[in-house]
DNA sequence: GGCATCATGTAAATCGTTACATGATTGC
DNA sequence: GCAATCATGTAACGATTTACATGATGCC
């Protein structure tokens, strides 16, 4: 995966399950293996040379293991989460919005990490920029498309119709977020 | 990115452009570089690499710079054509379906390389698997949400509106393979 | 002649993958 | 006592990223 300016995207899915509560190593790979959240591997080699590289940045921290268990509980300390909420602030460029992945990882820590107030900007940006990606990617299939093979414009419509559904996605979801909290 | 068994989907990719015409290494760069391919790096660190170990492999060649030019063209060879076929071929599994981008990249190919009756088995068996997975993660969203902040509920609902979009995708998909080929 | 662009590469660093190793607990 | 699973790691390997290096061509 991609460096990401300081740190990669499962340090950083590592760092919002930390900021919820403590975790040992063995209780985020069952995570990572046993939710929808396995976009990342559960493989130990992935998971604890992550948790030490966090670890030896200051961001995470051990605790002595509690009564004699060999189980090993990491949290998240004040520089840790600062680097978190740096994260989920960070501006939503061009870049970021194919593949979102890591925005929409972003977005779901958010409501737990961030005021309320600060997260329809995030979905205006997403908006703003999706938007553009799908006209630019429209462009290219209006002048492109007639020579390729069905398939082909097949699979551009594929990608078409995703950016399409994630406008549609930002929409209903900003409408969400100015409701008053309770509804069914 | 994984392996893949036996090549990286960089590699097949590669294959894919090598299938329609003999390039040179700069001209893969700039198709990754300006096309909505842009999906794959055009950073020459990855792509020389990778035609290296293509030719390693036998599965492109290399023909003698044309007229003192210092450009290399690269052509598919015979065992590079099956290897390709071969990849557009493999089953549909599970695993493939999320993310899907490998899946959508050999979908593309698949008109100028595959009989057009062997296409709709395709597009079965992607319906297939995105059906079940849609189903499994419905299945947790139903069963976990409720504790979930606003936030996080929202961005599950992000991944199944695209695999809803995917299917509906699929569906259509399916009915212009149908069709006989004119139509506007 | 000089400068942008064409064109092909290499080097160092980093991250993730697969596979292996090892010991402690728990349930039967 | 033994097997499954809890729990933490290491080692070898492969691929990609960023940055650097180098020379040729075409244009003004």
């Amino acid at each position: 995966m991609t460096p990401m300016l300081g740190a990669t995207t499962l340090e950083y899915a590592l760092l919002g399950l930390f900021h919820q509560k403590p975790h040992s190593g063995y209780e985020l790979r069952r995570v990572f293996a046993e939710t929808p959240l396995k976009y990342f591997s559960d493989s130990p080699g992935a998971i604890y040379p992550a948790l030490r590289r966090l670890v030896a940045r200051g961001w995470i921290i051990a605790s002595a293991p509690e009564g004699g268990r060999r189980r090993r509980e990491l949290r998240l300390s004040g520089p840790g989460r600062e680097a978190f909420i740096d994260w989920l602030r960070r501006p939503v460029t061009r870049d970021d919005v194919d593949p979102d992945t890591a925005l929409l990882l972003r977005f779901a820590f958010m409501g737990q990490a961030l005021p309320a107030a600060e997260i329809p900007k995030f979905i205006e940006d997403y908006s703003r920029e999706m938007r553009a990606q799908l006209k630019a990617l429209q462009g290219y299939y209006d002048e492109n498309a007639a020579t390729w093979p069905l398939t082909g414009r097949l699979a551009f419509e594929h990608g078409l119709a995703l950016h399409e559904t994630k406008l549609a996605w930002a929409r209903g979801a900003a409408r969400a977020l100015k409701q008053p909290k309770a509804q069914p």
